[in-house]
DNA sequence: CTTCGCACTTGCAAAATGCAAGCACCAAGA
DNA sequence: TCTTGGTGCTTGCATTTTGCAAGTGCGAAG
């Protein structure tokens, strides 16, 4: 996995030197808005991400305490990724990068699809409900 | 330049398609909070980018229609880069950057040094200090 | 008419990404 | 027990992107 420098001091250099790249921020978007936990499920997003760089990004949010790792209670050959506590934070975020992408782009759409309309009309009980969402399945998860 | 192709048209990834990478939103970084606006300006960030990407990257803002290039009126040799109005939608953006690096990071620092505790008091009137900021350069450069 | 500042461009090395194939492990069925 | 299939990767290699240092062109200033 590569390894993080840090380029600066600044808060947005130093987000961007985890998060500032074309797939991390995808896979953290199937784990918060379509509950997605395998390998498996972040290799089917229609993005087409290859299967080394997916390994390179799960390890880095584990090592970045984002993402949980457990084997699978049901199938001992299966892996199940959790968001956890501290990803949270990032729920704002990206709840702006579908409103600015919206309000930039035509002809994109969101998943789920009434996200986007949840957001604008209210962004901060869209955000609890997602991150509700994120700590029952931690719980769930222990 | 790059060519800019869309992996699919989720708002998000056709955000990071744009974004998505460890420097075009340090330049839009040092025009919103420091208006930066020339090339050795961009230059002289502490992260230390490099000439030919910071030309691939202000290409890219500029075929996107988030900054435009003129000609300095005092100085025919040095160009002008300015924010559009295209590019206020990106200042919510830039506040969750600061905001959850300001979380997840100790030891990191804002530049200006109250932004960051001016987003925690009022984001709406923060952000609308900024936009009102660029649309007054707008008109100045015009 | 020369030197300087400014905005890049170029050539080449290094690193990251993309792609296809292969591998190790567990589970289930014959 | 042997095989087949699901799951989660790893590996090797080609391509693309990035990083670095040096060079270029052009208007301004002396």
């Amino acid at each position: 996995m590569k390894q993080i420098t840090h380029r600066s001091n600044c808060t947005i250099s130093c987000t961007l030197d985890i998060l500032g790249d074309k797939w991390t921020l995808l896979v953290l978007r199937d784990m918060i808005f379509e509950e997605r936990s395998s390998y498996r499920e972040f290799m089917s997003s229609e993005e087409g991400i290859a299967s080394n760089i997916l390994a390179d990004r799960l390890a880095l949010l584990e090592r970045e305490g984002l993402v949980t790792k457990k084997v699978s209670a049901a199938n001992k050959s299966k892996f199940i990724y959790t968001l956890t506590e501290k990803a949270i934070p990032i729920l704002p975020l990206m709840a702006e990068l579908v409103l600015f992408g919206a309000t930039y782009f035509d002809f994109t759409s969101t998943r789920p699809p009434e996200l986007l309309e949840q957001l604008r009309k209210s962004k901060a009980a869209t955000l609890k409900k997602y991150a509700d969402r994120i700590r029952r399945r931690i719980k769930e998860a222990e």
